[in-house]
DNA sequence: GACAAACACGAGTAAATGCTCGTATTTTTC
DNA sequence: GAAAAATACGAGCATTTACTCGTGTTTGTC
């Protein structure tokens, strides 16, 4: 197997530039349609240049993912301070979307590889990986709050909220923003009251 | 434009055939990597006869989606005595629900046409067709339910749901029959658990 | 400054795929 | 039963697309 070559500054400004536009494309044409010579051109790069940091369209989706978590990680980590998880259930979950919505609308590529149901096979392992890390981010905060809710239920319930999650997160991004109160406060109100159970168990 | 040729007795049969093999095809490779070809072998046909009754892979899946919307009303129309309307939510629901979960497991080739958020540009044409024929029917016992309940509330409201809904048809006919209804019992939490503030409403 | 390693180019390749077209057979019409 | 219309075939075309490769340039190292 080839080794990774060192990379020298030049080769790593241009991998930024690189998942940049893979980014923008993502968007634009969604995964599938977004075609590995239209993400050189996006980044004035020739394709031979793209094929030079990345194998294939797969490890640069599964490098754009890999930011998208850590950005993720990074803006929840800011939302959360010890305390929050006991925080009334409607504020709770406010804390939970707002972080999201907001990194989804400043980095436009991550419906793209988030959203998606069910994409072909293999295509999907990026897409599971960060699905799998809001579901994980998820089970936290409501291990926190329901500390003895059996691990199976935990695990059930992060899933779930997490589909419902993603499965608004398409209208919200693409609403005008006049509109984008309304269906967040839609997605909140279907968060709530889908947990509003487990506050109440004895 | 080439006007459609009048269908004898085979060609129908044939219509039903290429139908069926696309279902298949898109249940097991989703639409986009479904190729013509393939839909072709599958029904038993040379490539060229495929096309002799459809203009276009574009054109199969509306045609599909017709047939899916119409077997969905069909589901529904079972299912719905006048009355149903008034029944505890948790019910009314599942009346919702169990029908749906039936035509995907029948039909496979459903949830390909119908979950995937946001696939590429016109290809979304039927998919958008189904997902409305469903949030219309859901609009219309809801509106059944709360008379009083403003226009534009109804719309998002059954959009939402019909949105969760989707999200959880994934998980619900991928899982072993098993576990399925644990799914199912999951999924009817989500919903009723979204609508019941409606239901206290003065 | 010389040598190697990393970077860059972009025309080109192989494979996939939606769809066509010339031809041949079956069914309907009269 | 003959002309017309519908059905059927399947090789192959045109296009798209992920990816390569030969060649040349820039950067780091000694």
């Amino acid at each position: 197997m080839p080794e990774e070559p060192r990379r020298q500054a030049r080769g790593q400004r241009r991998m930024v530039q690189l998942l940049d536009a893979a980014a923008v494309v993502f968007a634009e044409a969604g995964y599938a349609k977004a075609t590995t010579n239209a993400i050189a051109r996006q980044a004035g790069v020739s394709p031979g240049t793209l094929y030079q940091f990345f194998a294939n369209k797969e490890a640069l989706a599964e490098a754009l993912a890999e930011r998208y978590r850590s950005e993720l990680a990074a803006a929840h980590e800011k939302a959360f301070d010890p305390g929050t998880a006991q925080l009334p259930l409607p504020e709770l979950v406010d804390r939970m979307i707002r972080p999201m919505v907001e990194v989804n609308l400043e980095n436009p590529g991550f419906k793209a590889l988030f959203g998606s149901g069910d994409l072909p096979d293999k295509l999907t392992a990026p897409t599971r990986a960060l699905q799998k890390a809001v579901t994980g981010r998820v089970a936290e905060v409501l291990a926190a709050r329901y500390p003895d809710l059996p691990s199976d239920r935990l695990a059930t319930t992060s899933a779930v909220a997490t589909q419902i999650f993603a499965a608004l997160l398409g209208t919200i991004v693409t609403t005008p923003a006049t509109e984008r109160e309304r269906w967040i406060s839609e997605l909140n109100q279907a968060l709530v009251g889908y947990l509003t159970p487990l506050d109440q168990r004895v």
